[in-house]
Parts: structure tokens; C-alpha cells; sequence
DNA sequence: GTATTCGATAATGTATGCATTGACAACAAT
DNA sequence: ATTGTTGTCAATGCATACATTATCGAATAC
């Protein structure tokens, strides 16, 4: 069976969003969004409801949802929790003592990272990172933490749509990705947070310098 | 004028869910709630959509909503998330160089927390307590950090309500808050961040402990 | 007695209807 | 010109209506 309306109007907003279809800081009608999807304001509504508590949007009464820019503040915030909760998924993944086999993914990404470097794929190296941290996060066995870092990612993802083409290509990053599979595989639980901690501190420079140089409020 | 419908009907239901009148584990038809809270279906749904992003419950088809459980292994997933994000916000605080005034409502609920224990009193302890760790999140000043450290300590409050009951006052616990305000107050960001995760650990242990010894999966 | 089918029931998911009220513009007054 | 007033309009928030469909029990077959 087809999934649900409001189901499929959350996919679909999310979509628009992260798209930019629906620009940051822009405002939109329950009605005008349900037209859009083809379904009627209820679901619409709802589905704006659990994307307000996921930050994505706010409903603004009689100006409709606003679609949330992303600042640098937002940026920095994001990326301290960001490095918090990984750098613990890191450490649990870390002591997990997972097998060779249960650690391939991971492993993956970053082979597929390189590939991406080589051939110069933006996106191909994008889509492998975010492999990379998921399955980084998914290892350490913590279902909250899991969701939660989905929330911030989803956050990251839109600023990183504008930032990627205007960077060089990280090509020293898959060394730390390197370090904390490394650290992971043979337990070594400190390292593997610190280095990913690391990791994420400098993504966050990165990201925030640009977004600040640049001016890119994405508003 | 009073608040919206919507709104009313996401804190009475926090407040049942809290009271333990809408027991965990139990399933509560929709239009049962309505009737009880007096409206119709449709604020009731909003805020069960808004409470099941939240963790308290989840809607299941014609079952109605649930109210969740929370498990010792569910106490540990957010103990652990707590125990980070607090951290963070502790060496953030630390970092931030408050003044004295300040740090006054933190340094308060310390001493409120002495009180409560000379008199023996379970809920000043436990309200003061709380009181603390809010302030010490909302001082590391990093918004998402307080949404979602608040959205955990509604479980664990949940959680606490059953077992505050049967442990001792944690006499010793104000040590731990006393070494992180001092250290917040010198700016000692490192110190601040350990000796709170620390604390934190500590609290991890005794409630999953006591979850596990009594039985209590609260369902 | 057990298992299976069928049908009635009822709860959800969605659509629609409606009253309230904030936003905005036209207009008036100073 | 600027400020204040008023009236219209339209978007939301909530209520209600309705179609769909899972569930449960009764009835039947074995």
C-alpha cells in the first residue's frame, strides 16, 4: 500500500526544502502548500507540525510556515552538539568490539571517499561523508543519539548545499576518518573519540568561516 | 486571552503523563482524550504528533495513542546523551566567564539543595535539583543543547518520580554540583566538564541500578 | 473442539466547514 | 504629511463529517 498523506507530505516538504524549491526564510500557506501536494490542509498541517518541532520550520499564525534560514550561529550550535554526540557514538562503536565484517560499511564509505577525491565527485564525496557518519553513529547502539544527530545532519545538509561548491575538496579529512575507523577496529575507545572530535571541530570552522565570509545567511 | 486549544492539549497531556494518570504503557483512543480534555479530535492529535517527536508516546493505528515506557536500557540511551551535552554545556558556561551575579540562580539552587536535604525533603531536593541542571544548560548558551536536554529530562523525570522514593538522598550529589559551579565560576573549563560528566555517570548508574533491581520497566 | 471465513464495528486519516481574529488598506482628521 | 480609525478580507485553529480499513467476534465447516 501507498504510505500515508501526511507521511508523504513530510518526505515531500522535506524535499522542497532541502531542494530549496522552498527558499530559506520564505513563507508559505497551509492552503498554497496542500494545493502543491495535491492533499488537503490537514495533513499538511500536521506534517508542518512535526517539522516545526524538527527545526526545519516554524508556523507562523497568519503568515503561514516559514521555512528556517541558517546562520552561522545556527551553524556553530549544531556542529557543538554535532561533535559531542558523534564523538561519543565514536567512543561506544569504540568498545562495542565490533568484527571486521560489521565494521565493512564503515570501511566502504571511506574507500568510497577516496575514489570520490580522485575523480573529483563533489557529490559522490558528499553523499560517502554523510555514509560515513551515519554509520559512525549507528554503530554506537543509541537510538536517541541516532535521531538526534539525524535532526542536526538534516541542518548541516542544507548549509552544506551552498558551501560545497564554493570549498576545495577535503582531501586531508579522510585521514581523520581513517583514524577513527582505525581507533574503532582495535578499541581504542579515547582515540577514537578525540580524533573525531577533532574532526568535527575543524568541519565547524570550515563551515562557519564560509557561511560568515560569504555572508551566506542562506535568508 | 487563554492559549490555544493545541497548546493546552500538549501540557495537560504532559501533566497526565507525568502524574502517571496516563500510566506507561497504556493505549488511549484519541477521542477518549478529547473528551477529557474537552475539545475536539483535532488539537488532541496535533499535540500527540508533537509528543511523539518528543519521545512520550507514539500513535499506533487503531490502538490509539501509547504512552511510552521507559526501560533501564532506555535510561542508560538518555543518561548517556545527558551526560555529553551537559558536559558540553558546563565547559561552554565555564568558558563564558559569568559574573557572580550571574551564576547567582546557579549558586542558589545549590543551597536550596542543602536545605532540602538537612530537612529531608524529596521533592524541594528533587525541584532544586532540577532547577540546577536547567540553569547550567541554559548558561551554556547554545539553544538546540536546551531543547533537546530538556526533551531527556522529561524522561528521566518520569523515571525519578518512581525511584526518588526508594534510594536515599543523594547527600553526597551537592559535592559534585558545588565542584562544577566552582569551577564554572574560574573559568577551569576542563574540570567544570569532568567533574559534571562524572556526576552524571554517577547518576546513570544508580537509577538504571535501581530500575534493574526493582523490576521497574515501568510498563 | 479447533480453525477459518465473513461481517459488523469502530477508530483512524483525511477532507471540509466555519468562526475568530490579525493584517492591511483606504480613508479621515489633525 | 503623518497619524489614527475603521472596515474588509483571508488564514488559521478547531470542529465536524466521512470513507477506509483493521480488528474482533460470531458463525460455519471440518
Amino acid at each position: 500500500m501507498p504510505l500515508s498523506s501526511s507521511q508523504r507530505a513530510i518526505h515531500e516538504l522535506r524535499q522542497l526544502i532541502f531542494s530549496g524549491e522552498l527558499a530559506a526564510g520564505s513563507d508559505h500557506l497551509e492552503s498554497e502548500l496542500a494545493d502543491r501536494l495535491q492533499m488537503s490542509r490537514t495533513p499538511v498541517r500536521e506534517a508542518a507540525l512535526t517539522l516545526e518541532t524538527q527545526g526545519l520550520l516554524t508556523l507562523r499564525p497568519r503568515k503561514g510556515v516559514r521555512i528556517l534560514p541558517v546562520s552561522a550561529d545556527d551553524m556553530r550550535e549544531i556542529y557543538d552538539v554535532l561533535t559531542e554526540l558523534e564523538g561519543l557514538a565514536a567512543e561506544r562503536a569504540a568498545e562495542a568490539g565490533y568484527s571486521d565484517a560489521a565494521l565493512a560499511d564503515l570501511g566502504q564509505s571511506i574507500a568510497d571517499m577516496d575514489r570520490a577525491i580522485d575523480d573529483q565527485e563533489l557529490d559522490a564525496w558528499a553523499q560517502a561523508d554523510e555514509r560515513f557518519h551515519t554509520e559512525l553513529v549507528r554503530l554506537g547502539q543509541n537510538s536517541r543519539l541516532i535521531s538526534i544527530v539525524a535532526m542536526m545532519s538534516d541542518q548541516v545538509r542544507r548549509a552544506r548545499a551552498m558551501t560545497l561548491f564554493i570549498r576545495p575538496l577535503p582531501t586531508k579529512s579522510n585521514d581523520d576518518h581513517r583514524g577513527v575507523f582505525d581507533a574503532i577496529k582495535r578499541g581504542d575507545v579515547t582515540e577514537a573519540g578525540r580524533i573525531h572530535r577533532a574532526h568535527r571541530a575543524q568541519a565547524k570552522r570550515i563551515i562557519v568561516d564560509l557561511l560568515e565570509k560569504h555572508r551566506l545567511h542562506l535568508l
